[in-house]
Parts: C-alpha cells; sequence; structure tokens
DNA sequence: TGTTAGCACTCGGCCATCAGGAGTGCTAAT
DNA sequence: ATTAGCACTCCTGATGGCCGAGTGCTAACA
C-alpha cells in the first residue's frame, strides 16, 4: 500500500485514465500499447495493471474487461500526473467574447458566467453568489410591508441587490424609516458586512446610555436586517449538458445527481469548502461522503474583490473529465469574473 | 368525423383514458370490460374502439397491444368528459400548510408555490413571477454604479423587487439621483406601470415647454428605467419528479423536456398565452407546435391582485396526467397565491 | 340489426442458446 | 525482468422459439 509508484506505473496509470476520459470505455492491456509508445508488451502492461488494481488506482468491471480507473486513480493523476497547461489563447478570446454583457445586473452577469462554462466545458456550471457577509455595504433602504413586517433592500458595492423581510414589533411610521435609511447609509458605507456586524455589537454596548431615539431604532433594525445571513443562493446551469454523458445512460444515478442538483444544499456545502481555499479545488466522486455525486467531479475557483473571496463557481461533470481542459477554463472564469465585479463597484 | 360521438363510446373512451392514466400501459378490450361495468362484452368494446381509432381518438402502438390515447382523446377528455370535483377539504388543509410562510420574500413564496404544485401533484411545479407591466408601483430608488450606468431598484406593491442596470449619457450625482427618487415615489405611487407609461407619455409632451430640470431629468430615467420590460422570470419546481414518470425511460425525449426547462422561453410563452384568459387553461401534448413538449401536458392558472392578473402558475407532466386531481389543486394554489400577494399589500 | 362467442392471427417480450471477441492470468521460454 | 502463448472468462449481440395479450373477422344469436 505503501509502495510508492515507479515510473512505469504511472505512465501507465496515465495512458489509463487519459484513455478512458476520451473512450468512456474500460482500457485493455493491449490498447495501452497501442495508443502510447511505452516499449512494453501487452503481458508487462497486464502484470502493472494487476499491481495497480491491486493499490486500488483501477478496477475492473468484471474478469475480461479492461480497467477503469477508480476515484483514488483519478486522484493521483490530477495531483501528480497531470500538469494543466495555460489556456491557449484562442480558446481566452472565445471565453472572453461571452463577458460583453453591458447593461446586465450582477446576478445575471453571474448566472451568465455559469452558462459560459457549461458552453465551454460541455458539463454543467455552477455559480454561487457572493456570500452576505463577505459583500461591502453600499446601501440600504427599508419599506413598510404589512403590519409590522418590513422589507429591507440592501446594495453590495458591487451592484447586487439582496432584500429580505424582517418582523418588528414596536410600529414605525414610513418618515422615520427613511430617517434610519439616511443614517445607516451614511456610516456604513465601505464597511465589509463583517465589520458592520462588530461595529453593531459594540455599538448597542455604547448605546444602552444614551437615549438616542434614532440611533436605538437604526441599530436594532440593522442587527435584525443585516446580522442573519441571507440564504445563499447558487445557479446551476447547462444540466443537460452532462445528459449527453454516457455515464448516465443509467437513470437511476440519474435521477439521483438531479435531485441533489434541485436541493442544492448538497453543492453548496462544497463550495462553501472551497470557498476557503485559494486557487482551483477538485472533488472527485464520493470522496467527500456524499453518495448522491457519485460517480462526478467538481472543480471550483474562488472569485474575489480586492476585499477577499466572495463566491466560487466551477464546473460538474463526471469523474471521467477532460481535467487539462476544464481547470484552466475554471481558473480563468474565475479571474474574469473578479474582474468583473471589480470594476462594476469603481 | 363530423360523427358525434354516443354515450357509449365516451364511457368506453372515458375508461381507456382513466385506465391509461393509472397503468401507463396500453387498455386492451378485456380489460375495459374487466375494471368497468358497461354490461359489454370484450368483442363489442372492440368494435368500439376501432371505430374510435378510426376517429383518432386512441391509437394501438403496435397490431396485438391494447389502445393508448392520442392527443385528441386527452383533449376531448379533459373537454366534454371530465367533471372536476371540489378539492376536498383534507387537501386544501394540506395544500394551506405549506402556505405559512412568514417571512419570506414575494419571490421566495412563489417558488415555494411551486415547490408545493410539485410535491402535491408529482409532476414539476412551474411559476411565472408577476410581469412587470402588471405590477403597481411602490417604491423606486436610483443608485450609481460606475460610469454613465445606474441602478435602479423597483419595489412593487406586493413588495417583489426587481432590479435592473441603465445607462445615461449625461452624468449625475447621487444627490440629485435622491432628488429624482423622491420625486418620482411621491408622484407614482399607487399607479400601475402600465398606467405610468401612458403618463410619462403624456408628461414628456408637456415638458417640452418646461424647464424644470429636475423634471425633466425624473421623467428621462424613470422611461428609461420602467418602459422597458425586465426580462420575466420563471421558476421551474420539482423536475425531478416528472423523471419518475414511465414515459422518460426514454432517454432522448427526457433531454428534450430537461433542455426546453432550462431555456425557458418555451414554456414562457405558453405561460403567457394563458395569462390573458381566465382560470384553468390545459394545453395537451403539442396541440401547439411545440415539440419539445411532445407528450406533456401543461395546466395553468393566473394569479392575480385587486388590480387584475399578474402572474401564472401551474403544472407540467406527461400528457398522461392525473387531470382531475390537478386541475383543482392548481386553482386552487393560483386562488392561495392571489390572496397572499394581496395581504402583504395592504 | 346490434351484440356476442369463437377462432385464427399477429406481435412484443422473455428466455435460452450460441458464436465471436476482447481481455485476462498463468506458465514457460527468453 | 520481460514476453509469447494459451486456456479461460465473460460480455455482447444475434437467433429462434415460446407464451400471452390482444386484435379483427365471421358466424351465430336475440
Amino acid at each position: 500500500m505503501g509502495e510508492e509508484l515507479n515510473e512505469r506505473s504511472r505512465r501507465i496509470l496515465e495512458a489509463i485514465v487519459e484513455d478512458y476520459i476520451g473512450t468512456a470505455e474500460p482500457i485493455g492491456s493491449r490498447a495501452v500499447t497501442r495508443r502510447h509508445q511505452l516499449g512494453l508488451s501487452p503481458a508487462t502492461v497486464r502484470n502493472v495493471m494487476a499491481d495497480l488494481e491491486e493499490m486500488g488506482y483501477v478496477i475492473s468491471p468484471h474478469t475480461s474487461a479492461g480497467r477503469v480507473p477508480t476515484d483514488k486513480g483519478y486522484r493521483f493523476y490530477v495531483d501528480t500526473l497531470l500538469q494543466v497547461g495555460q489556456l491557449d489563447p484562442q480558446q481566452k478570446i472565445l471565453i472572453e467574447q461571452h463577458y460583453r454583457l453591458d447593461g446586465l445586473r450582477v446576478d445575471e452577469r453571474l448566472r451568465e458566467a455559469g452558462k459560459v462554462l457549461s458552453a465551454i466545458s460541455s458539463y454543467a456550471g455552477v455559480v454561487m453568489i457572493p456570500r452576505f457577509t463577505s459583500t461591502v455595504f453600499r446601501h440600504i433602504e427599508f419599506l413598510k410591508l404589512s403590519q409590522g413586517k418590513l422589507l429591507v433592500i440592501f446594495v453590495s458595492r458591487s451592484g447586487l441587490v439582496q432584500n429580505k423581510v424582517i418582523e418588528t414589533e414596536t410600529p414605525i411610521s414610513q418618515h422615520e424609516l427613511e430617517q434610519v435609511s439616511n443614517y445607516l447609509n451614511q456610516t456604513l458605507t465601505g464597511l465589509s458586512i463583517r465589520e458592520i456586524k462588530d461595529k453593531i455589537i459594540r455599538d448597542m454596548a455604547e448605546e444602552k446610555s444614551t437615549y438616542d431615539q434614532l440611533l436605538r431604532r437604526a441599530l436594532e433594525l440593522s442587527r435584525e436586517a443585516l446580522c442573519e445571513e441571507i440564504g445563499e443562493q447558487i445557479f446551476i446551469e447547462g444540466a443537460c449538458n452532462i445528459l449527453e454523458q454516457s455515464e448516465f445512460k443509467d437513470l437511476e444515478r440519474m435521477k439521483r445527481l438531479f435531485r441533489a442538483f434541485e436541493q442544492k444544499s448538497l453543492l453548496m456545502e462544497l463550495l462553501d469548502k472551497s470557498q476557503r481555499a485559494k486557487g482551483v479545488q477538485i472533488f472527485i466522486g464520493s470522496e467527500s461522503e456524499y453518495s448522491e455525486i457519485e460517480g462526478c467531479s467538481l472543480i471550483t475557483a474562488s472569485y474575489s474583490s480586492s476585499r477577499g473571496t466572495i463566491g466560487t463557481l466551477g464546473v460538474i461533470g463526471p469523474s471521467r473529465m477532460n481535467y487539462s481542459q476544464v481547470i484552466p477554463v475554471v481558473d480563468y472564469t474565475a479571474r474574469l469574473v473578479s474582474q468583473m465585479l471589480e470594476i462594476e463597484s469603481e
């Protein structure tokens, strides 16, 4: 088990993974020798393959079939075998063309990014909307709805509009609400929500002594409005694309995947995890006890503003994914999106 | 062709449709006599079935199979055979329970309605967000984004928040924008967008003579902001549900359907059509030259505020749908949603 | 004249069988 | 250590036969 793979085994594993990515069919020993000049006979390759199987990198679906990479095999491949090149300039241009998105809202732009990802990778694109807590305050507005209910609208520096409904016990007039809005807009602009949360807690402690009615109201409302995370949102675009993948001829499997898509919480969790990491993240198959996306891989990267990471986007497809192609695309897209949001907020 | 169906033929067609809805399998003459007391022999039923086939109400997939209703058959069934009962009180309660949605935004509520529809019907639920033009003005807000770009936020009386980005050539300060917002909020509240459009056109004609800078600005901006329809939105919930339907064992068909879902424009068109009609609408199969949803039916109803129809919701499933169950559910849901939006806006 | 029983026929679904082919593991030779 | 050879396994696809469900037709019946 602890055995290091020697050069030859690596070459052969690489061959199996890459051929399998290309063909979606179990790779036999002869196929390896035929398609790759390794200077080895099929028999030798067979021996190596038996070793690889022993070590859990590949598996054969049945006695007389070729070998298929396991999750462990893919993992080894992406971690140590694969070298991701630069995105070729032509494709860069192709991607950039999709980002001439004048006059679109931030959320539309993000959704568009998902579409582009899916179109280019021909898997599914997924984009997580900036986490509320990671955004920078730009504007807030309170509107009175029915009895005791307020609509609060929040705009982040990048122009993302979010809103929620909060409840108040003590009645308040629309006029007062405007004053509160004004006050908050003056004092909070440019702060991140994280900072604001801290500030509010501090101010509330101080405020106990003061009796400024307006100030107290403003603090109360802003606490209600800002301190609770707005449900995170996630876009999944081009899910149909992965229907084309031959692994999803299996209806049952497909259903499970689509259920996972519909529920979103699972993906959310994964994206959230990758949010914290830097650079491109790769989740392979059921590596992390999520059986719903068994047989699938997720490639993600975070996008960020100058104030740090704010969201995550990526591609989800079968484990048998063209990693070398998709990874740079995801990476580049994350950069483009970061840039886009930055420009917007200037 | 012009032949009217006699009572017996109707009974038999009804039997075929209902049994087929239940079993998803071609219905033979013996099955009809077994499951329905018609006082007829299989042979007689066979004769009638041959007639029905001749007239295009049913079809047999192959020589020695039973009969399956055609679109025309379903149409006849829903139009003249089916009598929709009231929703049974128990189910009413079941539905209502899902609508204890305090503290949710309007769009979340609508999406929730889609989920409930899908859960109860076990097909897919679909909800079209209120058309911008049909909503009633409540509040508008302009924020300056980057060079020449404005973010405009619009709140309808029912609390629906929408936003878009518009461009202006002449620069304008945030202060001026606030004045414009204030002015518009004072003068437009309570008007429907439709009315506002008219008003703006009228005012612009008059305004040529006046030289009030602010007024001119307000008119220009509000025209930009309000007069162009915001892209309509549509939620499709529980699409996976219809994967369970046996008709979608055919992969190819399923793909086409999901592509249609992803694109949304097709559904939009259909919903838009039904928007104009009153009461429950039923689209069967490819009745209206949309081949993508071949084999599917769509049941819709419009929801409305006191100011008239504002949106549409419904259920999409296989033509072989349990109409008698789904129709009252859609109907009742539309009422509930109308009510919900009404309360919110008071 | 409308209804029904009877019967021959058709066709899809299911199962077993079979040949072909791809690929393996083992052994013995290099 | 590598490789050629070989027997073996197992999937795949084609073939054919059987069964059952269901039909259409015809002739008998009320």
